[in-house]
DNA sequence: ACCGGATGGGTGGTCGGACCAATTATGTGA
DNA sequence: TCACATAATTGGTCCGACCACCCATCCGGT
């Protein structure tokens, strides 16, 4: 059953992954993800899946205990520990996501951004309120000031963009931004970015480009808002790939 | 310092968040947001927050569990447990997306899809392999069958959305639209969709709508895949609307 | 024979203590 | 003052005990 995958050798993929939890964890997400605990299923009660791993049940509930928060497991007092309907997509999730965070190219985060974000600044048109504008304005005020000093406003220009989204006022594209965000803090994005922002003006044009945008937001002109960040978008991509030539690709052409 | 946050009245939100974990979870989320533990900075040793929290050690470890994972906490063996650079951002988003499962409008996942699904159309005809072609096919072809059979085809048409997003061969549009699908599995989605979906012909139109868009993603014809899925989008949307008027709006004008 | 209630066994939840591995701080000697 | 050793503190894991909850089975009553 459960003993065929509990030898140590095969189951470490990273050293950071050593910790029996982890360890565990892994090995649960695996047996959902083959099929063997299909959605709805089971798993055996704590105290005989601890003997089978050969870990404490403390351990083993720890592992639980994360994979219950990401959605995969419901665990349910008196009765048992189920694998979720959708445990499975879940467990999908998870694995994509850590796949997206180890190996998606930049190229694929600006694509996804050209997507979101002038809907993002659209929305913000129609439906920001004054303290929204108002946080708008001192994310801007805080890039230029930054950028006038030659410092990184990265900082500042994110927090600009999730200040839109969070003007949308739609949840939806503020969790997709807050998530975007997440990947953007990956270093080998803001490494090109930083290196396209320090191309010739970019970091004034970028600053620029916000400033538009926060002008139609503010003349709730959602069209013009809506082009002027695919606009920005746009520029991003040209600072980004000319980067990747620049630097002969290093994630290739990847996907 | 802690002792303030542990009154149990105060702390718990709903009665499935009465665990000792759970709430351990919250409070921690709590003081990070507050600012009382700023990113790089340790929490107290475990032995001493489980004392302050009047817990015993192995429920504060099953919290500091799901926080390690979800990213909120770097926990150092011998040194102390502590609040990671992005700590913050990813309560905020811990906290953004347990709004959103709870919160979102409809509406609102309407205007996100709507700037996804025809962006992961047109990646598709220009990135898919022919395995993607099938795949596609095959969750079409299920579609079409219980379309026919005048069963709920929902899953099928989820599944195709969620092939072309596969099909797009990029990872960050990929974990978004599995967001999306999540989101879409709550229960207000489906009864709309379902209720949108039994007016007349809307199943078949559906149907329709998405063999135009598998047939210009094999024809390689992006802009013609990215204009069909967002006709799709439309329909979708005005399928809904029409329903959320009928039904005098579930969820008002929400944001 | 069927239904309802009680009981027992099995489930997860929490606690506390013990011990081990890793890191940091402190003390001592050169 | 610096380097090394030791002690203290940290997280990691294990174990056993006990409690609350759930489910299945059995028994009694109609």
């Amino acid at each position: 059953m459960l003993d065929q995958v509990v030898q140590p050798k095969n189951v470490f993929r990273a050293v950071e992954r050593s910790k029996v939890y982890a360890s565990v964890v892994d090995q649960i997400l695996q047996n959902i993800q083959s099929g063997r605990f299909p959605p709805g299923s089971s798993l055996p009660s704590e105290r005989v899946l601890a003997d089978q791993l050969a870990v404490s049940r403390g351990s083993l509930r720890e592992a639980i205990r994360v994979l219950e928060h990401a959605g995969v497991l419901d665990v349910r007092v008196g009765s048992g520990t189920y694998v979720t309907e959708g445990g499975r997509s879940q467990t999908a999730m998870l694995r994509a996501q850590a796949a997206v965070i180890g190996e998606h190219s930049p190229l694929d985060l600006i694509v996804a951004r050209a997507a979101i974000e002038p809907v993002c600044a659209e929305q913000a048109a129609t439906a920001h309120h004054p303290t929204d504008l108002a946080h708008m304005e001192a994310t801007l005020h805080e890039q230029a000031e930054l950028t006038h000093q030659g410092k990184d406003p990265s900082a500042a220009d994110l927090a600009f963009h999730l200040a839109v989204a969070t003007a949308s006022h739609n949840g939806v594209l503020l969790a997709i931004e807050q998530n975007l965000i997440e990947l953007m803090h990956e270093q080998t994005w803001s490494e090109l970015k930083h290196r396209s922002r320090s191309r010739v003006h970019a970091a004034e044009q970028y600053l620029e480009h916000h400033e538009l945008v926060l002008g139609a937001i503010r003349r709730r002109d959602a069209r013009r808002a809506h082009q002027l960040m695919a606009m920005h978008m746009a520029a991003i991509e040209v600072g980004i790939v000319a980067e990747l030539e620049r630097s002969d690709g290093p994630n290739g052409q990847g996907s």
